[in-house]
DNA sequence: TGTATTTTTTAGTCTTATCTAAAAATATTT
DNA sequence: AAATATTTTTAGATAAGACTAAAAAATACA
């Protein structure tokens, strides 16, 4: 009984997925309009309709959560999207800031034996090119160790930048502007209480970093 | 004015490109209907659409026939087609056989870049898994000489396969099974007037072909 | 506790792409 | 040319997914 879904209900459960994973409580009907940019009443059909397909539970009024069988959906197109975003900066030389809107496209096609031979074909990957752990052939996730937000960081702090909490186009092109990839190492030089703004040093150079940059960066410490 | 185009959409400028390449008249709304597995009914609604779009003209009762634009769109979506189903030969390890559905879905994906990087990706293939043209980016297909039927030749000719005049699987497995692939060279043995069928010498084996199967295999003379 | 505000649902409409059934136009045959 | 058959179009219906406006439920707060 797998059920064929429409891209539409697929970025559903995606968005159901992930503002679960934020809050650890019910999704309001009102909180996935705003992440799916449509109406309320939309969503409470979508719901309902998911419901009916048992892919989430749904208590009017109360909001909705994933069943197994919808997170199990929700992992099988995160795990297509940051593929195909890895294949596309990896193999087409993409920047990192142009793959989301073409994943989102990707994500959609059907084929199993396609998605697992991508996998293949890049090897395997355990992260895409935003520091997002990519779900297996069997949903399962690498969990990874101690990472912190670069904000957190006390003064003299070592890290290696290993993902951003915002993948935005206009983040990522700062990013990159100012040679911050994944993989490079930090240090924290100085800390200004009055608006948390940071400096830190890379390649020999020391960078000003804003509190809302700095609280986007995922590091971990060397 | 790039019109967007829904999936249906650019499926029957496809299907209407491919029936006139075909005949060289205009496409009837029964005949489109059949290869779309649609009723006549939703052909004249869809024909209509289009026609309104300005990708085709189409006088009630006499058919329908793309514009010059209607066959730049056309042409996009074989291109997408074929650089997939290239890639998934190539680059993934699927067989020939079972490309056309995936492929049938990935056309669909919007994006210039994406299409022109996977094109360099692939380093600028002129045919696909086929034998079929892959049209550039400008819409050019690349012109071949000489090329015929399997089964016009005469005996003793010597000929390289060059394509296939039907992709599905079954017929494609058929050719694996024998061996038979783009590249292929093979001398004609032996010819059996009373049906059609022959007998062709490859890998220094004798294999005999019905005049179905070798109707369907495009060959060059060498 | 009762009123005001916010959230959510219901009811009804729209568009796209499909369908069936019936009507109209065209083609074929005698 | 009339009768018959085929093809094509029109008319009306349906389902998915969206919308607006209005009703109902839940929450906040005085």
């Amino acid at each position: 009984m797998e059920e064929i879904l429409t891209q539409s209900e697929e970025n559903y459960i995606k968005a159901i997925f992930s503002l679960y994973q934020q809050t650890n409580a019910p999704v309001s009907t009102n909180d996935l309009a705003e992440r799916m940019e449509t109406k309320a009443s939309s969503v409470t059909d979508m719901v309902r309709r998911l419901s009916e397909k048992s892919l989430l539970l749904y208590t009017k009024y109360k909001g909705c959560e994933l069943t197994k069988e919808g997170e199990r959906t929700a992992l099988k197109t995160i795990r297509k999207h940051r593929l195909w975003e890895t294949f596309l900066v990896e193999k087409l030389k993409f920047g990192w800031d142009e793959v989301h809107d073409i994943a989102e496209q990707l994500e959609h096609i059907r084929s199993v034996k396609l998605t697992d031979q991508l996998d293949a074909f890049l090897d395997f990957p355990k992260f895409d090119p935003h520091g997002d752990a990519i779900p297996d052939k069997n949903g399962e996730i690498v969990q990874r160790e101690k990472s912190c937000k670069l904000s957190d960081l006390e003064l003299e702090s070592e890290a290696i930048v290993i993902g951003v909490a915002d993948g935005s186009p206009s983040f990522l092109r700062y990013l990159d502007k100012h040679q911050i990839t994944l993989g490079t190492k930090l240090v924290i030089k100085e800390r200004f209480e009055f608006d948390d703004s940071m400096e830190v040093e890379l390649n020999d150079t020391i960078l000003s970093l804003s509190s809302a940059a700095s609280s986007k960066i995922t590091v971990q410490l060397v």
